[in-house]
This record gives C-alpha cells, structure tokens and sequence, in this order.
RNA sequence: GCGGAUAUGGUGGAAUGGCAGACACGCUGGUCUUAGGAACCAGUGCGCAAGCGUGCAGGUUCAAGUCCUGUUAUCCGCACCA
C-alpha cells in the first residue's frame, strides 16, 4: 500500500503540470551527439486556420508522439518537428474579408495552433519550429525556385486556367465543384494564361523508380505509380496520301496495327491548320473544333460517354504495315496533352475505337483471335493469339509487340516509346499570400532570375489583396515594386507579380527541420547526413499525389545538384484513416457534426483525449467518432488511477501477473511499432483487468504497466511515475520494457476437441505435449472416449495449445 | 469504365488456415447510495431447443472470417491517357 495520500484522477491539473516540466527541462530536444542511433519522426505540419486544431490532427500526431517516444526510451537521438505550412488561400480570404492582413491572421491563429498542441502534450522538437510564411525560410523556398529555373525545370507558358465569370478571379481546381464556383456558385470557364510550370514530367521515371526503394504503404504507391501513369507501347509514323508528311501516332498496342482502320487526331492537332485546303468539308471540321474549344472541362467529362468526331474528308493515310489507305477523323476523345495528340484506331481491340466505329459506320478488321468483335472489342492481352496480320500471325500479343516493334524501328517508321499521364505542375497563383517568384522580365532579356544575393525576395506590404479585375495578383497594383531593373542587362524590367502555391514550402520543409535558422543554405551537410532521411512520415492519403509526390520532386531534384544527400526524401509512409461525425458522415460545419478537441479535452483530458483516438478502431480505416467511447477511455484511466491503493511493496514484477505482464509487454510492444494501437490498448486494458481480478498488484507490475501506457497518456503515466515513487527518475527518462520469452509459458492449456471438424467438448491438457503426445493424451481422455465409443478413428489432427480433430 | 479499400453482434472493432465475437461502447438485472449520467457485481451473437451463425453463391482443406473462383453493396481516388 502506498503510503501517499490518495487523490482523485484529475488531467486538468497533472496535464498542466508535465507540461511545463517538459518545457522547462526540454526534456525532448534532441542531442547533438551524432554517433546516437537517430530516428527523425514526422507528420504534415498543419495548415494554420482559423478553426483551430480539428479531431484528425491529434490522430496522427498522437500515432507519431507514440513512435517518437517510445524510440526516445530505446535509446534513439529522436527529432520530431513541427512547423506551420502558412501561406494559401483561406488565410487570405479570411483577410480580404475582414481587412486585416494576412500576417497577422496567421500569427494570431499559429498561436492558436500551438496552444491547443501543447495542450494535446505532443513531445515535438518545438526548437526546430518553422513557417513557411517567414522571410528566413522563404528565402530557401525561392533559392530552389531559381535552381530549377536555372537547369530549365521551371518555364513558363500559356495554360488554361479556371475562372469563375461571377468573381471574376483564378480559381484553384480544388475551389471547382461541380463545375461551378466553390463560393459563389458562379459558371468556371477556362480562361488561357501565362503560367509557371515545374516540369516534374522529366523526374517522372526516378519517381516511379524510387518507389522500389521506400518503405511506403501499398496503397500509396498503387495510387503514385497510377498518377504518374507509365505506359509502354510505340510511336509510328502513317503516311499522309499524297504528302510527305506524317501523322505520328502512339499506341500501347503495336501488335494491332494491322487492324487500324481510321485515324483520330485531336481537335487541337497542327496537321488540320497545314492541311485545311486539302479538306474538303472544312466548315463543319472548323465548326467542330469551336464546339470542342467551347467546352468546359466540365461538360467534355459530362459528355464523355457518347463520341463525337467528324470525319477529315479529303485526307486520308496510309497503314505502313499494310500500305492500306483509311480515312482520318477528327475528335475529342483524342487528347492533345497525351502521346503526339493522334491514334490509330482498331475499333475490334479497343473499347473506345469500337463504340467511335459502331457509331460512324467504319470497319471493324479483327486482328486478335480469341473474343467475339460482333458484340464487343476484344481487350484481353493474354489469350489471343494475332490473325490477318501478314508476319504476325499466329504470335502471342506479348510477341507480336516484340516482333512489331523490331520491324517499326528496322524500316524506320516507328520506335518503342514510353509514356506518362503525369502532367507539368502549374505552380503559378494570382494570389497575394505566397512566395514571391523571384524572377523579372525584361523587355530585351526576357524571364531573368534575381541573382542569389538578392534573396530572400520579401513579399511586399500592401493595403488590398484582392486580385484584379483581369485576375491578376493584386502585386500589380505596386509600381514601386513592379517596376525594377533587369539584372542582366540593367535596363527596365517587371517583376514577376505571381506567387508560388501552398505546396511550394511544403515541399521541403522537412530538409529545414533538421537546421531551421541556418542564414546560408537550405541546411548544414552535417545535419542533414545525420538526420535525413525522414524515417517515418505519417499523414493523410489526401496528399499521396500533391505534397508526397512534389516533395519527392524537390528532394529529387536537389539531390541531383548535390544539394541533399540523400535520393528519397521519406523512408517510410504511413496513413491513418478520417474521423468521421457521430452519425457515419464526413466532419463539416454544414453537417453540424464537428467535434472540438477543445471541448474534449475539458471533459476528459488529453491523455484520454488521445487514449480514445488510439483506440477507436484500426489507424488506417476511417472510423466514426463516439464520444461515449472516448468517455470510456477516461473510465480506463481512473480504473488505473485507482490501481495505486492495491500496490504492495513488492519491487518486481509478480509471480502472479508474470505471465500477464509480459503478455502485454509483447504485444504492445509489437503492435505499436504496426500502428495497431486499438489492440495495444485492449493488451493494456485485459492487463488491467487481470491486476483487479487479483485484487493486488506489485510495484514492478505497475511500473510495467505505466511504461507500456506512457507514449498513448504521457502526462498520466509520468504523474503515477512520481506518485508510486517507481524510480528516481521520470518516467521518460526510463528504458522500454523487454519482454522474456520464458515468461510467456503456460503450464496447461484448454485445447478443443473436434469430431469431424465440430467442437464437442473442451479438456485440460498440459502445455508441454507436442503433437502426438497431445494427440494420445486426448485420445485416453475419459469424455474423449465416451465420445468415440463403437466408431472408428480413422486419424488424429493435433495442434497443440490450440485443438485436437478426430476424424471417425 | 479503371484503380484501391471495406463488408464480422445493437455500436466501434478482435482473431500467424486451428475454440469467431478479444477489448470497449451501449443495453439488462443487482449491490451501495438522499440521488445517479458515480462505483462495484452479474449478464449480453441468434435460437425454447437440437442447432445456426463473419454480404451472397460455389470451391480447396481434417479444419475457412482468413485461401481460390464468381457475385453484390458501400466508401475513396482517377476520369476517353490510345
């Protein structure tokens, strides 16, 4: 019996109390001793808004705050930062409507931020803060802009954007819903600007590649891989009849070009304009292409599933397999933004040629034996075996690939071609609240780069941050500022008045991390070699193919010019699954289903604040929240608490709870490291029941048990720490309890007894028994044999600890 | 249409091919209380029972929630990518 006096559970206190022992002491800021095994923990640094911290926030810093702390018992040198991704557009509306400035706004709501992360007790490395909204950071935010525009990664060009006709403003795709404006409901049209592009198309490759060497969870690199979209096929040349020109196409399916029996080319293609005499029904082509030009984004989806096309009459093309001449048609289903913006159609092995030639009437030639081309296109690459194809025939469609693609590339009209769905990444905003783009244009110069010694390019104060009429970023309105000189030749330049999007700081602010107010580069080469690269990052799917995918790109490309010393940014991913409302559905004020961590943690507590998220259901899976269930989770906590009054004096652990004991060392231990924290909290709780269904408990026991619950309930586990006296020391300065083997053992087990695979009773066997022996010992069992009276045992399954079948 | 995931009590969910429903929530009854939305104790998949039970239909196996084939529903992502 513990000879303290006895006080009731109570978190507002205690939480309040380690957390500014915490501070005080630093107690989890990492050591600068290098030769430490390291472990650099992360999740997305939150986008500070003005609604505070949500319910999803704590799921996945709690998961990590678990990780990290655990490590830190193990004996890790462990950095788990946290920073703000600050600029971005709601910061800025927020701003346009109230008047007030977006810095401000944002201070004031990063300290609102904080506030409720302190509160949450999460150990960050809160010395290692960083936002990417200060000029310090900006500063190397920019420097890799004019590193990628020095090796031509970033260049500009014309590029339809989404412009809301009622607010007269640029709109994100994200602010695009239904094919309206997200605010005011107004029509989007696409409206043609000059934009910033990065061309992460050219680092498509190494991250398709790098995905091979990262520990990531499957479904984000399915989904990576899909974005980023790699196909194999050919490029081939067709003969324009009568010309010396060509149309080249690109198909993943060179094995059918004998069944091509039309062209398509995209209504956007060059060869219409080149060609537009020879086309004799040129008005109703020049019609059909306004007509295409003039849909929305939003209607071209809508009106996906009929074809539409006309037919280029006067123009047709030569097969060069066969020398057969076939028509060429004009349509939309042929993007101009993927392969050379032309096909060669074979109606009888592809589904959208099939539907496109059914409608129009054209041939349909089978060149793929195996499917019935009567009702539908044959697809399938495995069976079929290749027909009415001259050389081909009778190969495999793997095969004919081959064998086609070898002559193409002998006869010199065609080559093997790879291709990706990945696009270049518009990276301009017509926005105030973001990176400046540190670059101008002169009149003789061009696109000139501000020299490095200019950096950080700060962001101008300014009275209005509306955007203009024209959709332009309201820097215009800064002659002062806009108007400069070009650096190259001296003589009068603009700068650029655009501004970087969201997803520009967030892709490196991890590198910033690991040496935050370093005034010369990115990040000492020290730091990063000892703490990069990131070796968990948890966050949410939403990102897998913006921020994890940019980021890569950056990380990528700054290795390549020496700048980072690792390929991959990120050696393991991890995703935990949304909070839904109470009723099942997605969190949303207009749902009015919103849980506020606020009013949690004031009923609650923190620590069974994040004991709940932990426990509610599997990490990865959404899950809807209940607040009975975390109320129970307090429950938990207090049954623990109480624990302290039936504590013996005994320092080990117990003879009685041994076996329980290192049951829950195991399995908690084992499954924190899966991110199965529901049932490393259900090891914690059948522990606990086990403690009160002895009604007694030893020190050692206890001690046990509060390191286990440490890295879930920090603050509770350090205040029992102390009250216990468990050690002299705090409980995070404490190793993570091992788990013998030995202990695990039981003298005798219940094991099932099956006929014929059906349970009929349940004896007592000793543990020890292998196979046979178990099988004979159940076999003598008196009940076993009543059971198998006058029949006879044809065999015996024996599994031991588990279950004897007997089959007769 | 394509890709991914999911489907188990009233609810959230457990279960290396080996005793389905661990651990909780909720609910029912009880104890103690001036009181209970506190605490503690007992019960709680369905069925009176034999039995039946992991979306549905088959299959493999001594044994299937788990593996295979097909199918349905829901959620998420992508959207004519040749």
């Amino acid at each position: 019996m513990s000879n303290q006096e006895y006080q009731a559970y109570n978190p507002s206190v205690i939480e309040k109390k380690w957390q500014e022992i915490w501070e005080k002491d630093q107690s989890f800021e990492p050591k600068d001793d290098f030769t430490m095994p390291k472990f650099y923990g992360l999740i997305e640094f939150p986008y500070p808004s003005g609604n505070g911290l949500h319910v999803g926030h704590p799921r996945s810093n709690t998961a990590m705050d678990i990780i990290c702390r655990k490590r830190r018992m193990e004996g890790y040198n462990v950095l788990f930062p946290i920073g703000w991704d600050a600029f971005g557009l709601p910061t800025e509306n927020y701003a346009i409507k109230n008047k007030i400035h977006p810095e401000i706004v944002t201070r004031r709501n990063i300290e609102h931020f904080k506030a409720q992360l302190k509160m949450l007790g999460f150990s960050f490395t809160w010395s290692s803060e960083v936002s990417t909204t200060d000029p310090e950071y900006y500063h190397f935010t920019q420097w890799i802009f004019l590193k990628l525009f020095e090796k031509g990664l970033a260049y500009k060009a014309e590029m339809p954007i989404n412009w809301c006709t009622s607010c007269k403003v640029g709109l994100a795709n994200e602010e695009v819903v239904n094919g309206v404006c997200e605010r005011c409901g107004g029509e989007v049209v696409r409206k043609v600007k000059s934009q910033w592009m990065l061309r992460i198309t050219e680092y498509a490759e190494k991250l398709i590649d790098g995905l091979d060497t990262v520990d990531f969870i499957e479904k984000v690199k399915v989904q990576q891989r899909n974005w980023i979209g790699r196909s194999t096929g050919a490029e081939v040349n067709f003969r324009i009849k009568d010309t010396d020109d060509f149309i080249r196409v690109y198909t993943t399916r060179p094995d059918t070009l004998f069944g091509a029996t039309y062209m398509v080319i995209s209504p956007e293609h060059k060869l219409i304009d080149k060609y537009k005499d020879r086309i004799t029904n040129y008005d109703a082509v020049q019609e059909y292409r306004q007509q295409a030009a003039r849909k929305s984004e939003f209607e071209r989806t809508e009106l996906a599933k009929e074809k539409t096309g006309v037919e280029l009459a006067g123009i047709t093309a030569i097969n060069p397999v066969n020398n057969e001449e076939i028509p060429v048609w004009t349509s939309d289903y042929v993007l101009s933004s993927y392969g050379t913006g032309a096909i060669m159609a074979v109606p009888a092995h592809d589904d959208r040629d099939y539907e496109f030639a059914k409608k129009f009437g054209i041939e349909i030639v089978e060149v793929v034996s195996g499917g019935d081309i009567s009702e539908n296109a044959f697809t399938d690459i495995e069976t079929g075996i290749m027909i009415n194809s001259g050389f081909l025939n009778g190969l495999s469609v793997k095969d004919a690939k081959a064998a086609v693609t070898k002559y193409l590339e002998e006869q010199g009209i065609g080559e093997a071609k790879v291709n990706f769905k990945l696009r270049d990444w518009v990276f301009s905003r017509q926005r105030y609240w973001g990176e400046p783009i540190p670059v101008v244009q002169c009149e003789k110069c061009g696109y000139v780069a501000l020299p490095e010694s200019e950096l950080p390019l700060l962001l101008p104060n300014i009275d209005n941050y509306v955007q203009t009429d024209s959709g332009e970023s309201p820097l215009v309105n800064l002659p002062e500022w806009v108007n400069t000189t070009c650096p190259h030749c001296g003589g009068p330049a603009k700068r650029e008045t655009d501004t970087m999007p969201q997803w520009a700081g967030s892709s490196w602010y991890f590198i910033r991390y690991t040496d935050p107010h370093n005034q010369k580069e990115l990040a000492s080469w020290d730091k990063m070699k000892y703490w990069l690269p990131v070796d968990w990052y948890n966050g949410g799917m939403e990102h897998t193919t913006l921020h994890l995918l940019y980021s890569r790109f950056w990380h990528k490309f700054l290795y390549d010019i020496g700048a980072v010393p690792c390929p991959e940014p990120y050696q393991k991913r991890t995703s935990h699954g949304m909070i839904l409302g109470e009723n099942g559905e997605k969190m949303s004020k207009s749902r009015g289903n919103v849980i506020n961590p606020d009013d949690i943690v004031k009923e609650i507590g923190a620590d069974a604040f994040r004991l709940y998220e932990m426990f509610m259901g599997a990490f990865d899976q959404p899950i809807p929240w209940s607040t009975d269930g975390a109320r129970g989770c307090y429950r938990f906590l207090e049954r623990v608490w109480k624990l302290q009054k039936m504590v013996t004096d005994e320092k080990d652990v117990s003879k009685a709870h041994q076996r329980s004991v290192h049951v829950a060392i195991k399995k908690v231990s084992e499954d924190y490291e899966k991110m199965k924290y529901n049932t490393a909290i259900a090891a914690m709780m059948s522990l606990v029941n086990a403690f009160y269904s002895e009604n007694s408990l030893s020190r050692g026991d206890m001690a046990a048990l509060l390191k286990l619950l440490y890295p879930v309930c920090p603050h509770f586990a350090e205040e029992l720490w102390q009250k216990l006296g468990l050690s002299g020391r705090m409980i995070h300065e404490e190793k993570w309890p091992e788990f013998d083997e030995s202990k695990l053992a039981l003298d005798e087990v219940e094991i099932a007894v099956q006929i014929l695979g059906k349970i009929k009773l349940r004896i007592n066997v000793p543990a020890s028994l292998d196979r046979d022996a178990l099988a004979e010992y159940a076999l003598s069992n008196d009940s076993v044999k009543e059971l198998i009276a006058g029949k006879q045992v044809r065999k015996v399954i024996a599994v031991p600890g588990s279950l004897v079948n007997i089959i007769c």
